[in-house]
DNA sequence: GTGAAAGCGCTAACAG
DNA sequence: CTGTTAGCGCTTTCAC
């Protein structure tokens, strides 16, 4: 009887308040759990609840209480690892916290992620969380900010975007990584991210990610304090699909004045490249070193396995819900959130170049 | 003066027409792009809408309409690659037809399932997309058809649960890939999954997983057609983390019975088996073969490149998608959904087994 | 075309 | 403790 297939009118408060024979105002305490209502009372309500299996409507409660408990998360790419795990973070911890999460993916492109946001404040999310496309056209979350929602950001800064932001110092660990290939004695380093812009390559230059800026800028402060030739030819940004990251590599392993050593800036721009070297019939870190961004499971099982630059991705996302979750209820900052760090981790993709390289490329 | 942070009051309709000079009723049909307005009303009501930043709240159209525009997705651990694809076949299809999509985790536990199902509803999302935790406790979704809510399944079936359900045909699969290895010349292959069980492994068992019933059947079937004996002492469920995956895997390779081959369930399992064998100092195939559920890109770069049951994740990720939209919109189906089939992708990790193996087994 | 008024299902004042 | 009465912001009759 009751599997019509039609979707049949939801029961309602006021059924349920009839069925007890109680007002709707008790019924609705009841359910609802707050006010004051008699034992007896309850008991008569959840009874006839259960029998009519009723169940609340949430946009109903929210409407009265302009609290939807839930979460709205802005990512550009759930299919990339990295943003799984954070999701994984975030869905944990909002969960804990009581709170849904809504996502919206955004294939980084600015102008679906304006999108995104507009969607999301119009479907009233409690809070927030982006991580954002571009750290310049900020136009939209400077607007969520003046709204007063309140809103986290996660592994980009924002310029001109006044909130919380996690994600590790990218500037740091970069600077480290370069100086560390650097000892190694390479001089020829690579550098490959999907990042667009539609200028060329200057060193300085302005770009859309801050999160690149950074890593650029501590390449370029370990090439400036070895007091060596900065490598910018070698930065490959736009780099696009997997074809595309493959042809570049190659690319970069050409020639007299090639790199003897390739950064990949994520760990899917990690796979192409490798996929590359290996089909060039180059070594690693024989022919060419390597170094990646993001410590995944497999990194481990490559031969060698893999040099990579590991981010507490899980713990971001955790620490991006908390935070958002805590400015939606008001609280203010407990215990401070836990230290983000960025760390180097030494398998085997790192190795000297090959003293050939090395002559000709200083004899050029 | 609107960044004083404090939330202030939502623009209305009601604010919109006041400045429009129109009745609420006009600035509402204008607004939300139904009924008959006259060019004039229409103007004016837009451009006040523009001067206030009017936004619609949603929360309170769908209260109205019955319609939410929000699919509900249920998933057991995004973190796996193998969801993040499928989400973002999901996701994509979903903005294509309007639709946002509010995601729930369960880690895989049944509990989880029924309270993110019970949430969804209460939500009010338009339909549900479930990857069932268990294929054998099915009330919550049989009691959403009942209430007449669309319902799709993903990856897995369940029983008594009449949806449509997209998912590749994993006994035929199971079946073939199972054949390739014993024409290689295996007689002791293992398979590990981390689906739960309270009882012991026996051929024929019920499962909480109708996947991977139907790929132990496969491989029975296999067995079976061949005359072989069924390596049922070598089927691993209950497999756990990864330091359980990789106990397990060194067992599943000590004494003179060992397995020769092995079969991973998925993405996540198969990195903790590949670790183990490399730490074992084992090779892949000389030592031991392998064998694996899902098709990701760093499968291709470990030496030598895996053996892999390719499933079209993305597409039925798709697929489910749209169905569930088609669903939600009333439309009967169109074009039939294109076929989702598996494919075994041979590259380097089946070769035979050691003759030794062979021997000291038969000899057994 | 337009506007007044009645809901959607719930919470929140406010009296008793 | 309980019930009545207003809303929340929007859509939707239903008259004009």
């Amino acid at each position: 009887m009751s599997t019509d297939g039609s979707r049949r009118r939801d029961v309602t408060v006021a059924d349920v308040a009839k069925a007890a024979q109680v007002s709707k105002a008790q019924a609705a305490r009841a359910l609802g759990n707050y006010g004051a209502v008699s034992d007896d009372v309850r008991e008569r309500v959840l009874a006839a609840a259960e029998e009519l299996e009723y169940r609340p409507n949430e946009l109903a409660r929210s409407m009265n209480t302009g609290k939807s408990n839930t979460l709205g998360v802005v990512v550009g790419d759930i299919e990339n690892p990295h943003f799984g795990l954070a999701m994984r973070g975030i869905t944990d911890t909002a969960k804990k916290g009581g709170y849904n999460v809504v996502l919206i993916n955004t294939d980084e492109e600015q102008a679906a992620e304006v999108d995104a946001v507009r969607v999301l404040l119009d479907k009233r999310v409690d809070g927030l969380i982006v991580a954002p496309a571009s750290s310049i056209e900020t136009a939209h979350l400077r607007q969520v900010r003046e709204s007063g929602r309140p809103l986290v950001l996660l592994d980009r800064a924002a310029e001109g975007v006044d909130a919380e932001t996690f994600a590790v110092d990218m500037g740091g660990i970069s600077y480290e990584s370069t100086k560390h290939l650097i000892e190694a004695g390479h001089r020829r380093i690579a550098f490959v991210s999907t990042v667009r812009t539609n200028a060329p390559y200057f060193a300085g230059m302005k770009l859309d990610s801050s999160q690149i800026s950074d890593r650029l800028d501590g390449i370029h402060r370990a090439f400036n304090e070895a007091g060596l030739p900065q490598p910018t030819d070698l930065i490959r940004l736009n780099a696009g699909d997997a074809d595309s990251i493959m042809r570049i590599t190659r690319e970069l392993l050409r020639g007299k004045d090639r790199a003897t050593a390739i950064i990949a800036s994520d760990g899917l721009i990690a796979l192409s490249v490798v996929e590359a070297i290996q089909s060039s019939g180059l070594s690693i870190p024989e022919d060419v070193s390597f170094l990646m961004y993001d410590d995944f499971a497999w990194t481990r099982l490559t031969t060698p396995p893999l040099t990579v630059i590991a981010q507490p991705v899980y713990e971001m996302g955790q620490a991006a819900a908390s935070a958002l979750i805590r400015q939606i209820e008001g609280r203010k900052a407990g215990a401070p959130s836990p230290e983000l760090v960025a760390r180097l981790i030494r398998r085997g993709s790192v190795g000297a170049p090959r003293t050939a390289d090395v002559l000709s490329q200083a004899g050029g």
